[in-house]
DNA sequence: TTGAAAGCGCTAACAA
DNA sequence: TTGTTAGCGCTTTCAA
């Protein structure tokens, strides 16, 4: 209401009855040091006048702006929500704000958006690309410092982390068969860009390289639930049908759960459904999903720290994922949980 | 790698033969004409040069930083994380940024959040408060515009806007009450800070005055997964078990399905379960559920073209819910998809 | 059509 | 311990 202009640094100093440089240093505490009773006649000014300093000349003279931007394929997803939350409660414990980008999942986009921030001067940038690897690197040294989100494996030029995919996708996949003696299991895996097989399929894989048993067959669909329902759909179409399926993601697992309930089969007793990802909702799902968890948390903490500490960046940071072992498996109480269900 | 300082507008200017005026009318294409032959030198510097502009220094300038801060309970919400996309697709459309910023449902949390936002010149702010509206008129005006997200009816002070929260239930509860024939509905909906019911609560209990039925038990509880998995575990434990349930967040659905199937209920016909939001796991739920969902995108588009168009606020925005039917209420095959489970 | 220059609010080097 | 002051890079008025 008031404020037809908000006060400045010199409306202080003037109230205070001091210089601007006074001013500044009471405010950022630093770097000359000031008398008790000056400091606090400023602090009464501001006060009083309701000063509050202009973030953009500040971040005009410094060259810091207190912004840290995150690039995600789709935050709606609930990893990426997930990781968004964790990020900006890091962010928060260093008085910095989050700028979320979405490029849902298009490469296009991503370039638009990766540009774009490049030139806002935030103080560091976080991204989870879907680039090949190789136009990543074209991309050049955007003027703030880049950390790679999400990858598994080193990356040249850039200091990045991410889980151990392809461990995590070993231990859910190896579960599958030494515990439950499946002898095959179906992929449901993203596209991938990369020429190489991306970790979550190479750790199925090696799966059953070590057990010198043939692998099972491998859907490539996208990673959102849709993805899951229409490859679990095919899979059932099959004169064969898989008796268990890992999915590189919990949406596609979402996907294919959805997808056996409409064909009237069970899970685990018909299927066994694994995932990779572990987010909240697959407590919720029916049944509960057996999952590799990423460790969010500590991935978005030393995201963070990485972005913003000074120094040489480190190179790369894997993060052990979580076997946790829920009904979707048949692990727990699978039939206590399910009176309603016939004997099949 | 190179840079070791970034070009500014001074140096285009020299290596193009002109003043740094009329590099500033080429970048912004105004507010003066530019000779074309000179436009095209100045654009050849710019290349040559790989300038772009500050825009802390724009921002110092003009007053206008391109960002527009997002505050909400709690991005990990599918609700939040779907409006928090549509949010930053329009912004984009804009050429603006999402400022992301969760309160975690955290009265003290918001009221930080909320200053610090204040503080920091940011072209809007779009709020999804959990503050007492007392309180929040008390903030007084932040330095920018502020938009209020997702409340239900006017809001002296602020521009406003959100779903017909109380539309939305009556007709989702109405619909179990005269197609499925319901007698009671038991309500299951977050913790409110507001002295008046909430409007999820007058739409559900609307439905039970206009029929002179006595309204169905209510349960406050958090609005998350675990809210409604209480909630309805303390249900299942009564003497006389609800036929129905509406709960006032898909979260909360989520919940109440998990203790269902712990309880070897089945829904619909044990329990029937209804919710409010719509977002898309809804689709994927066992069985999928019918909702009163929100037209999250309309919103989000509003709310940007609210808090970025100048001129005066409108008023209230209030959006109409859609009903969506599914298995979860009793209406969609919910046989013919369940040919495992028996005859009960 | 273009150039010169003031000044946005702040920080920090330098002087006192 | 405090004051003075030069810019950070940009936009835009005013003059040419």
């Amino acid at each position: 209401m008031s404020a037809s202009r908000a006060s400045t640094r010199a409306d202080v100093a003037r109230h205070a009855g001091v210089s601007t440089a006074v001013v500044s240093y009471v405010v950022n505490d630093g770097p000359r040091r000031v008398a008790p009773a000056t400091a606090a006649r400023v602090r009464a000014a501001i006060l009083a006048l309701n000063y509050s300093p202009n973030v953009n000349a500040r971040a005009l003279r410094t060259g810091t702006t207190g912004l840290v931007g995150l690039v995600v394929p789709d935050i709606a997803n609930p990893f990426f929500a997930e990781l968004a939350q964790a990020v900006e409660l890091a962010l928060a414990e260093h008085g910095d704000l989050l700028v979320v980008a979405d490029t849902r999942t298009d490469q296009a986009t991503e370039r638009r958006v990766v540009a774009d921030l490049g030139r806002r001067q935030l103080d560091g940038l976080l991204l989870s690309t879907v680039l090949p690897p190789g136009e990543l690197r074209r991309l050049g040294q955007p003027g703030q410092r880049t950390v790679l989100l999400n990858v598994s494996s080193p990356f040249d030029g850039y200091p990045a982390l991410g889980p151990d995919a392809e461990g995590g996708a070993y231990a859910v996949v190896e579960h599958l068969v030494d515990v439950h003696g499946h002898r095959s299991v179906a992929l449901v895996i993203g596209q991938s860009s990369e020429p190489v097989p991306a970790p979550r399929e190479r750790g199925w894989g090696r799966v059953f390289q070590d057990r010198r048993l043939p692998p099972g067959p491998v859907l490539r669909t996208s990673f959102g639930r849709i993805g899951g329902y229409q490859a679990a759909r095919q899979m059932l179409a099959w004169r064969e049908r898989p008796t268990a399926i890992f999915t590189s993601s919990d949406e596609q697992a979402s996907g294919v759960l959805r997808a056996l309930r409409e064909a009237g089969l069970s899970c685990p007793e018909d299927v066994a459904v694994v995932s990779f990802d572990g987010t909240p909702e697959t407590e919720f799902t029916s049944p509960p999903l057996t999952v590799a968890r990423q460790p969010v948390q500590a991935m978005a903490a030393a995201a963070v720290t990485t972005v913003l500490e000074p120094g040489p960046a480190p190179g790369y940071q894997q993060f052990a994922t979580e076997l946790v072992l829920r009904e979707s498996c048949g692990c727990v109480g699978a039939d206590a949980r399910k009176p309603a269900s016939p004997p099949a």
